[in-house]
RNA sequence: GGCGCGGUACCCAAGUGGUAAGGGAGAGGUCUGCAAAACCUUUAUGCGUGAGUUCGAUUCUCACCCGCGCCUCCA
């Protein structure tokens, strides 16, 4: 089924399609390696990685391209602050980065450049421009684009600045601007700054230049798809488009998505605000990654997200009754035969999931269709009407939406120790990581054995012993549930 | 000020010109040694307010109220 997405350049929903008809070309604007990522970054790259499964979930690859943006005012001022060059501060906060990545349950992209790798391509960029007289070069040595050269400036985040006049806004280093719009695409280096000897001078790269360079480098000039966080439309991809399509002539990108920022109990995430939260702050306050993914991707990506407490809490039981159901129909044991109501049901609940997420990713409608299934399929359980040949259409289905959504699969406890790890190495354990490290103080290898002696207790009918034992368990965060079957258990 | 989005049950949330998905939470019940899980029943004659169009509007139009975001640090 063929992905129908929002495309903000032409405010239309509209096919997404490989333009080479074999693999879909996608940017998505990556991070800024100069702190810890928080949630709202997350919102997006979650988002991102569910298009991306979903459009090869449909048979259609992604070549999936991410920068790693490693030099910057931020990096440049942290690193100075801290007495290192740049490519000393700068790599921890990356492995973080794609540690977060990988603990959201995110698929690595299949190529991560770093803009201090490709200066080249950048210079070669500005050049280019320069002889098409869309860059100039300031007094400082700093190279900015002529705004006033790009007649379809403005047209990603509809604004008009032709009105705009040179002395409105502008810093005071920038005085020499033609415009005010006009925007660094080279930026001179001041003394005592990280900077690379070119054809343009002594400098750095602005921010802009180096997504249109990676990504023309990498995709070519025209790319299926480009997406970001929806701030990065202006200027960010405002300017992505004039450098690149002064230079090509050609669309710089055909589709653009923009992911919709998250709000922290009803604000803007902001550390001055105190809603800020990295994963890792989440994480050592023992909330899982697979209720932290589920929650960021329930609402549709085109609407604002309100990342509550509550609404943490309700995901981690959302996420709960889905591997709880998952277990239970591998288990069995179902008596022979098919029940063909509810092959019905579930290959509807199959079918309506990949619909849903075909009409711009509404993963709302998505989750919902699978959890009609599972309703469906444990009252015919009850009643003894779920039988074997029931069992694989069921997992069909869990299974498609584990390969877009991807948390019915539990990494939840690995995820939690590598992030207690890391807070014992940088000295950030809390009171609330104690909570987090006492539940997982219990290997599986330990509980299996509780529980065995807790069944004994019970053959035995020493309801006292078996209890007792429950409760210590429960105390550590491992809930048991009793079964016909045997015993199961999880951490809460 | 300019641009844009949203206001649906206790909370989150989908949705359609024809009579309100799904999740969470609460209450009662079934099952269980007791729990847990699961199931059953239950919680919006109602979709911010007021008009209008229509046979019919939560869904379209207009006005108003409220909330939020973007407007060159920002996912």
């Amino acid at each position: 089924m063929t992905l129908q997405l929002f495309n903000t350049l032409s405010t239309q929903v509209e096919a997404l399609t490989p333009a080479d008809g074999k693999a879909v070309t996608l940017y998505a604007c990556g991070p800024t390696v100069y702190d810890y990522g928080h949630i709202g970054n997350f919102r997006t790259f979650v988002h991102v990685d569910l298009l991306r499964r979903f459009l090869e979930q449909q048979g259609v690859p992604v070549k999936h391209v991410m920068n790693i943006t490693d030099v910057d005012d931020k990096i440049i001022r942290n690193a100075a602050a801290q007495g290192v060059s740049i490519a000393d501060y700068t790599p921890r906060y990356e492995k973080a980065f794609l540690d977060d990545l990988r603990a959201l349950g995110c698929l690595s992209p299949v190529i991560m450049p770093h803009a201090t790798e490709n200066i080249p391509e950048m210079v070669a960029l500005i050049q280019k421009l320069e002889q098409r007289g869309l860059a100039y070069r300031t007094e400082d040595g700093s190279w900015y684009f002529r705004i006033n050269g790009d007649p379809e400036y403005g047209k990603l985040s509809k604004k008009d600045l032709s009105g705009n006049t040179a002395g409105a806004r502008v810093d005071v280093d920038e005085y020499e601007k033609d415009s005010a719009s006009d925007f660094a695409m080279w930026k001179a280096a001041k003394p005592g700054e990280h900077a690379w000897d070119t054809a343009l001078g002594h400098g750095r790269p602005g921010w802009h230049i180096e997504c249109s360079a990676m990504a023309m480098k990498f995709l070519g000039e025209t790319l299926d798809l480009h997406a970001g966080g929806e701030d990065l439309m202006f200027p960010h991809h405002e300017n992505e488009i004039a450098q690149s399509e002064s230079a090509t002539g050609k669309p710089f990108a055909r589709h653009w998505m923009h992911v919709r920022f998250l709000l922290v109990e009803g604000r803007k995430m902001s550390k001055s605000d105190g809603n800020f939260f990295t994963l890792r702050d989440l994480l050592l306050r023992g909330y899982k990654a697979s209720a932290i993914r589920f929650l960021l991707l329930s609402v549709p990506y085109r609407h604002q997200l309100n990342f509550t407490f509550d609404g943490l809490a309700e995901s981690h039981s959302a996420v709960d009754r889905l591997r709880t159901f998952r277990q239970r129909i591998e288990h069995g044991p179902w008596p022979a035969g098919e029940n063909a109501e509810l092959a019905a049901q579930s290959r509807e609940a199959a079918n309506a999931f990949t619909a849903a997420l075909a009409n711009d990713l509404n993963t709302a409608e998505a989750r919902a269709a699978i959890f009609d299934l599972v309703r469906h399929a444990n009252t015919a359980a009850d009643h003894g009407k779920l039988q074997q040949a029931n069992v694989q259409p069921i997992l069909h289905a869990l299974t498609l939406f584990d390969q877009v959504f991807n948390v019915i699969e539990d990494h939840d406890t690995e995820i939690a120790r590598e992030a207690l790890a890391w807070a014992e190495h940088e000295g950030k354990l809390t009171k609330e990581s104690a909570n987090l490290q006492a539940s997982l103080e219990l290997s599986d290898a330990d509980i299996d054995k509780l529980i065995a002696e807790r069944t004994q207790a019970k053959k035995s009918r020493n309801f006292a012993r078996a209890d007792a034992i429950r409760n210590d368990l429960a105390a550590k965060g491992i809930l048991l549930e009793d079964s016909k079957d045997g015993v199961r258990w999880k951490r809460k």
